[in-house]
DNA sequence: CTATAAATTTGAACCGGTTCAAAAAAAGTT
DNA sequence: AACTTTTTTTGAACCGGTTCAAATTTATAG
């Protein structure tokens, strides 16, 4: 993804600069309506240029995903230290991640685009995303850690809470209500709602049920 | 969507033969790597013809998806006539739009492009999509209808399920395993799960999180 | 059968993402 | 410093999706 390797002081600043000049037009006037050309002008290079340190301008929202995944773990990584309550960590990883991205919502659409096609490096489910993917996960298994669970929940818990987190990051990208309350709502909802089941999963007459959706989804490899 | 209206013979003809023209392309050589050049000369029209009865290449998928709808409500009302199970009725429903897009995997990810894009007419979450998601959420509706349920039920179950055929479709484009087995028996897995959870949800111990998980998406007006 | 209007078809031109060979600049070598 | 190699930058050219004004065909009216 990145040209991380071997970028002397000059080349991290025009990879910068570009990366800047993209995200800030972007922001104005959407991806789509961006040219190259334009973001080139603004960062002051050649129009070329920008595929020297980018494959493509789809590359350049991968980019601002990866920056906002980083400051999610830090943010995240800051709060867990003195927050050990599970449902405060969850709100918290949650709702910062919405923080990050509230007024990029324009931009972070892309990031959805190749969903649905497997072979290409930029599909948010592929093998290209893989890394930022485990990412994105450990961060709620980072949050659930104070919480005592068995093998199989520690290991489910956290790949449902990163799927939730996916669906309300589309669904926050659709609110049109204020400051996305509805989404934010909803979120601490299902939250609410996932801890109560955490704690009725253990009854008995759900034991069966469990059981059954953690051999199927082993079985289906999801797991 | 269409240019139903006042087309004549010979411009349905014309129309067909860009359409499959253009599949036949996609499936040959996959949706990207197909020019509208080529999709012209195999329809035996000018390049520009295509744009006078579609108004982008994603539009001829989007008019692919909506044939595979339509034949999917034909093949799920047929079986729906004498089949009463509902355990059977929801594994038509499931498994036949599996059936009817297996060899289209490559083709069938486009439908997804535009996911995260609430604004573009293509996405499948958005306005310009929501008459042909109203028909496949009725399938699981009519699929439902030989179970007499709760209303609140009723109105929740068909939009989980439709969520799950969702989600299950993504899946089987990933689905590397022989004749997406995999994907299949997560599908079976579901729905029996889901039957189950159907029994248990009448159980009073589950009465608050039930009624709480549809106050939670009536408030997101998500039902 | 004209004449007129509407629908269909064409192909050239536009636009913007991407490629690439060559130039320029920077780093490393002797 | 002079030369070689590597990194960075450039800009022209390519490619393919899209637009559109003009041409052609078809339908409708008189």
């Amino acid at each position: 993804m990145f040209k991380n390797e071997l970028a002397t002081d000059k080349a991290e600043q025009t990879r910068r600069a570009i990366f800047e000049a993209a995200l800030a037009l972007f922001r104005e006037k959407g991806f789509d309506a961006t040219t190259m050309q334009e973001v080139a002008v603004r960062a002051g290079v050649a129009k070329g240029a920008a595929y020297y340190y980018f494959p493509g301008k789809e590359a350049i929202i991968q980019a601002y995903y990866e920056a906002v995944q980083r400051s999610h773990e830090q943010m995240c990584g800051a709060a867990f230290v003195t927050d050990k309550s599970l449902k405060s960590r969850l709100k918290v990883a949650m709702h910062s991640k919405f923080d990050l991205v509230r007024e990029d919502r324009k931009l972070l659409g892309v990031v959805f685009r190749y969903t649905g096609e497997p072979e290409n490096p930029l599909s948010c489910l592929g093998k290209g995303t893989a890394e930022i993917r485990e990412r994105s996960v450990r961060v709620f298994e980072d949050a659930v850690a104070v919480e005592p669970l068995p093998k199989d929940l520690m290991r489910l818990l956290p790949l449902a809470l990163w799927a939730l987190q996916m669906g309300l990051l589309v669904m926050f990208l659709y609110d049109g209500s204020k400051e996305q309350q509805r989404t934010r709502k909803l979120a601490d909802g299902a939250l609410d709602l996932t801890l109560k089941l955490l704690v009725l999963v253990k009854l008995p007459i759900l034991r069966p049920v469990r059981s059954k959706l953690l051999a199927l989804l082993t079985e289906a490899e999801l797991l």
